[in-house]
RNA sequence: GGCCGAGUGGUUCAGUCGGUUAGAACGCCGGCCUGUCACGCCGGAGGUCGAGGGUUCAAGUCCCUUCUCGGUCGCCA
């Protein structure tokens, strides 16, 4: 008797024809097609391979076996008599000469059919996981993450970049998002955190004379779940540079991505180098939104003066009307409707339209704007045919209505969207500060680690009141590919002195530096090299590349929207003597 | 936490205006079938319609409460 295995269930071929060979795997399925004549699916992780019954002995065996018991097959390779060419050993089959169960599946009944299971229901399918892995569709999506992952890490060594892992248990961060605490045993009431990604231990690199950093790095954040958002825990390709600047950063990715883009994506054209650069104001006022799907052909114009005086409530004075041509738009008012309708679910807003016909405006608004026809074509250079999508409201909820009109129409009335393609661009000019909306008073924007563009000078200029805080730009960006964000990046601020200029911006200063980021700010203290980085997140980049919506589809065993684990049936309780270890008292439990 | 959608045999769904015994496909069980490959044909089993309450002569269907799942907003330095 053969041991292991001869061939996988993706090897048999007419040359192995008269050979004895043994495979292993699942037990597919069985096509009974005459009275003990039956054919029977083999798989395993490489394909499929026939096995054809011929007589009652085999028959009774087979019968015995429920689907999905692993099962090995010994035998007889023969050329067959009908040929799949769908299957890639469709030319052959196997004439058994002993079939042997490895591990009985004990159930007839599966939560699901295994190669339908992406029709199953979510919650069953992440709760049978390893089933539903079986499937091959399912699977390709964690084995294109492999080659994805290995090809970003190759690349990375190749620009000479050493992989360095950062701690998993470390400090809570005072900024951001929630943190995943973890009690400390030898110090009752003291907590580790885990990671919301390795920034400081990265900027801690750099300062400690390290050029080249990278890491596939897991990151934490105990924040809610969307589509394109993992609760808990997710991916980043971290990366930093010493003595860099934005453009060198830059020049990486646009070196690294668009191969890696090109050959493992479900769309084989990606933006060449360099990426369009767009500053973020510019963005927000042309698309609505910082991260623009550029595959849209459709664009933002600000007709705010030209709607002035008219009777129609949202154009009034101190609003912002921004107004988009779709040419060509044949969609009926009902498909608008519709479209308006999504609209305000994800935007919280309406948009108004009408069409262009005969050198007049038809339908929606149109009878509030007819006087203004000429004008508004002027400024929009619109055709018969059009449809004219208006986003109106204060200046911030205009904008993003107009953002989230421009994406669905783009994907809504053909001829303004080729899907088949990878689009980058670089986002640029953050602004460093903003006007709190609680506190009313001016806050760090996004991130405090970041190089205010100008540096210091333009810092001593702002306190002076020379400029507005406002118009201070940071040196951050963000990457953006169709419309999702891979990654933000920013030149750091590497100087203890201008980092305390930058924190006195906002009412802080040199000891909340300090307390806040103690490490960072002594090391930055004994010479830190300029340096700058990014952190495209690699759960995304594989959800593009393999044009899936939701990002569970690329993660081998997510979690629920709520976070859980159905799997494993995390998180769960622990036991009284685990916790009195940890000085933990539960003080609410959830309600059963 | 807000809003929207969904929850009906093992799975995916249909179920009209509230009205007979809640249907279909796939799966499962039994039978037939010697070239199938989503095999085919015949027969069968399998349902507290997420849970609780209400309206009604009568509720899968209408109302209220609640749970679960998904989408979205908040949130995500």
């Amino acid at each position: 008797m053969m041991q292991n295995r001869t061939h996988t269930c993706n090897e048999l071929r007419l040359e192995h024809v008269g050979q004895k060979v043994k495979i292993v795997g699942w037990m597919e399925n069985v096509r009974e097609v005459g009275s003990n004549f039956a054919f029977v699916v083999v798989r395993d992780f490489y394909g499929t391979t026939q096995v054809v019954v011929e007589t009652e002995e085999m028959m009774t065996v087979v019968k015995a076996i429920n689907k999905e018991s692993t099962i090995s097959v010994e035998g007889l390779v023969r050329e067959r008599a009908s040929k799949n060419p769908r299957q890639a050993t469709g030319d052959v089959e196997i004439v058994p000469e002993k079939i042997e169960v490895l591990g009985r599946c004990r159930y007839n009944e599966l939560p699901f059919e295994i190669n339908r299971s992406r029709d199953a229901d979510e919650s069953q399918r992440l709760k049978y996981r390893y089933l539903d892995l079986r499937n091959p569709a399912v699977k390709q999506n964690i084995i294109l993450r492999c080659k994805v992952i290995a090809a970003l890490r190759k690349a990375m060594l190749d620009h000479d970049f050493l992989e360095i892992t950062t701690p998993i248990l470390t400090a809570s961060s005072p900024e951001g998002a929630r943190d995943y605490l973890v009690p400390s045993r030898k110090h009752p009431g003291k907590f580790y955190a885990l990671p919301q990604a390795p920034q400081q231990f990265k900027q801690l690199l750099m300062a400690s004379g390290f050029d080249r950093y990278f890491q596939i790095a897991p990151c934490f954040r105990d924040e809610d779940a969307r589509g394109d958002r993992s609760p808990g825990e997710f991916y980043q390709l971290d990366m930093e540079m010493a003595f860099a600047s934005q453009e060198d950063v830059f020049a990486i990715l646009e070196d690294v991505l668009p191969p890696i883009f090109a050959q493992y994506g479900k769309y084989n054209v990606a933006s060449a180098a360099p990426f369009r650069r767009i500053p973020f104001l510019q963005a927000m006022e042309t698309y609505g939104t910082d991260k623009p799907d550029l595959r849209i052909d459709l664009h933002l114009e600000d007709v705010t003066a030209l709607v002035q005086g008219t009777e129609f409530g949202p154009f009034a004075e101190g609003n912002t009307v921004k107004a988009m041509v779709v040419s060509n738009c044949a969609l009926t008012r009902k498909q608008i409707d519709k479209i308006v309708t999504d609209v305000e679910v994800q935007s919280g807003a309406k948009f108004f339209w009408m069409k262009t016909e005969n050198g007049s405006f038809t339908g929606g608004v149109a009878k509030f704007l007819n006087d203004r026809h000429d004008a508004l074509r002027e400024a929009l250079g619109f055709e018969d045919g059009a449809l004219i999508a208006i986003a109106a409201g204060k200046h911030d909820q205009a904008l993003k209505t107009a953002g989230v009109m421009l994406k669905m129409l783009g994907a809504a009335v053909p001829g303004h969207m080729d899907r088949e393609r990878y689009e980058f661009c670089w986002i640029v000019d953050f602004p460093m500060y903003e006007i709190g909306e609680e506190s009313g008073e001016l806050e760090f924007c996004h991130n405090p680690f970041s190089m205010p563009a100008g540096g210091l000078e333009v810092l001593l200029k702002a306190e002076r009141g020379e400029i507005d805080p406002l118009t201070i730009t940071a040196d951050q960006y963000d990457l953006v590919c169709n419309g999702v964000e891979l990654s933000s990046g920013a030149v750091r601020n590497h100087d203890p002195e201008i980092m305390i200029k930058a924190f006195e911006m906002v009412r802080l200063g040199e000891e909340d530096v300090k307390k806040k980021f103690p490490a960072m700010y002594n090391a930055f203290c004994y010479g830190a090299p300029p340096h700058a980085g990014i952190a495209p997140g690699v759960d995304r980049m594989v959800m593009l590349l393999a044009g899936e919506d939701s990002i569970r589809e690329i993660i081998p065993f997510p979690m629920n929207k709520n976070a859980q684990d159905v799997m494993m049936g995390a998180p769960s309780e622990v036991t009284q003597k685990q916790l009195d270890e940890l000085n933990i008292a539960v003080t609410a439990k959830e309600k059963e």
